[in-house]
DNA sequence: CTGTTAGCGCCTTCAC
DNA sequence: GTGAAGGCGCTAACAG
């Protein structure tokens, strides 16, 4: 089955191939209605539609971007690529979505092949290794997004969510609650800065407010890991409260609560960064730091839409999200003591 | 910026274009290693990259798929998105994903969009509403797999669940449990198959087992109009057991429990067709119909790539994925009367 | 072994 | 108002 192609259009009509493409641009400020309307029937009766990578070829634009997302596992993630491709879909751009699954390599491999496929822009949840492509990128002032992440020193536009703000509301509540000896519960992955930031933001604190905790209270490991390494800090320690970093570690530790019948918030206080589909559901109800993500989302798409068409220059600016508090009964009930 | 170009690297080297595009394609059958090397170097030190947009023209073939849901909300779409994805990005595929949000406008501006995209191939949840499209698609011999549903009369492979069996399952399962008033919630959207297929698998196994129960036990409703219905159902009738028949309508029914407080089972007993991320985290842990997504995404993914190959003929063929039964205690306990 | 040539389907001056 | 011509970057015969 051959394509019908503008060619076979004008034929039809009557007229040549750049009427065609004028009439399809819809160019036609000194076009005669006569011709107009034959070309309209033309394309109805050839049931003809334009070529669109033969359109981008010649334009250098190809109304797609790229996302590379660095784990999609997370429903902050999940969310903020819905909140882009609605604010994409809206201004007719296409998405393709990648997962480097945290890693380098394959963050690497996504950005290149994205960029032979000609995409008009990049949003990155960065790993932050690949330091050379970003930097090439800005060079070549191609329109790319940084979104969790920010990369110290290089003009790239990041959006982000206050992450030590998230810990202070996390510790200050519980601190409110009654709580003391408060862990802390991230997965280890690499260097990754919301995770550094929300850590630093914690030891912080606990410096801060005097709390009678150690190092052991900040557990960072493999998630497969941390139901473990959970228990043996239950063992070791009297713990008040535990913060989950993030969704897949409050898993993790819902899975240890279930497996070993404990009671929330008897056996301790339990609060999470990032807020689940079911923390409502929940018995008790989970208490949680919400990241905004469908605006994060949002305003990554718009700020990449603009530098795509030339209306924002590329600039370091960190656009910075405040998170949500939500209190639900899993982190203690009443005001404490 | 600009593009370096394969004429560059052929200048650079001092070969011809067709040369380079020979050593790109790997077609060095018969090249001297003296110029192989000078290309390789040629493409280091400019640092070209081939742009598949124009290779894209030339050849007709863009290795991108298009995925069209019906609804991305549903948990199980998700999975089937992710396992395409892993099975095409494992053949140097790419995936552009778009939701027509159960309308079939959408369905149809997105279809045009993709094939105009020029992709190879499309995986679609069909809304059914768009025949014309469809039989276009067929009679182009435009690869194309369909999943979730199919379409009567029309040659296109469909990857589907055995939905009549989901509903045995359920049902078979709450009568060994003693329960003999089940009601079945779904979320009302015109024609769908799946839903249409549960119905009435579901008032067949009603009239088999001779169960007490009459047309006000299956309540098909908007969403947001469920915790309603349900109420209504509950005041009206002796409500043994509930099926939910997806993740959204579980969602409901959940936030129906919570908000009065029942206790499940004992209020009655709650079983859903679609597992959910906290099944076994849920207290109790919830009985569910799971349906094998990544399974059938993979498979999808297979068909359609086969199919793109010309490894296989286009036909009207379905691959009917069986349910997995997964009993955890919200659907009562022991072993009934 | 390598270069020449001719497009792929569309867009865009610039004549007529 | 409309058409002719050239070119986007790459591939694929076919010469040489």
């Amino acid at each position: 089955m051959k394509k019908t192609t503008m060619m076979d259009v004008a034929t039809h009509a009557n007229v040549s191939k750049s009427t065609v493409s004028q009439y399809i641009n819809k160019r036609y400020d000194f076009m005669s209605e006569a011709t107009k309307n034959r070309i309209k029937a033309s394309i109805q009766e050839l049931n003809y539609r334009p070529n669109i990578v033969a359109r981008s070829l010649k334009q250098k634009t190809t109304y797609t971007i790229g996302v590379i997302v660095s784990n999609i596992l997370h429903a902050f993630t999940t969310q903020v690529i819905r909140a882009i491709e609605d604010t994409c879909q809206a201004a007719d751009f296409h998405v393709i979505v990648c997962n480097a699954d945290d890693q380098p390599e394959k963050e690497k491999r996504y950005i290149q092949m994205l960029r032979d496929k000609q995409v008009d822009g990049l949003i990155v949840f960065p790993t932050g290794e690949n330091r050379e492509l970003y930097e090439e990128m800005v060079h070549n002032q191609f329109p790319i997004v940084f979104v969790d992440r920010k990369i110290e020193g290089l003009p790239i536009t990041s959006v982000m969510l206050e992450n030590s703000m998230a810990m202070e509301m996390a510790v200050e509540h519980l601190l409110k609650k009654g709580h003391k000896k408060i862990a802390l519960l991230t997965n280890a992955i690499k260097f990754v800065l919301p995770r550094q930031e929300r850590v630093s933001a914690f030891e912080k604190l606990a410096k801060q407010h005097l709390l009678p905790i150690n190092e052991r209270y900040i557990v960072s490991k493999e998630l497969n890991q941390l139901q473990n390494s959970l228990h043996e800090l239950l063992q070791l320690e009297e713990v008040d409260a535990v913060i989950a970093g993030n969704d897949l570690v409050l898993f993790e530790v819902l899975n240890y609560i279930t497996s070993r019948q404990l009671q929330i918030p008897d056996a301790f206080a339990l609060l999470s960064i990032d807020d689940v589909s079911f923390g409502t559901l929940y018995n008790p109800p989970l208490t949680a730091v919400r990241q905004p993500a469908s605006e994060m989302g949002k305003k990554a798409g718009e700020l990449l839409l603009a530098k795509i068409k030339g209306e924002i220059e590329e600039e370091q600016t960190t656009y910075l999200f405040e998170p949500i508090f939500i209190e639900r009964s899993s982190s203690g009930r009443g005001e404490g003591i």
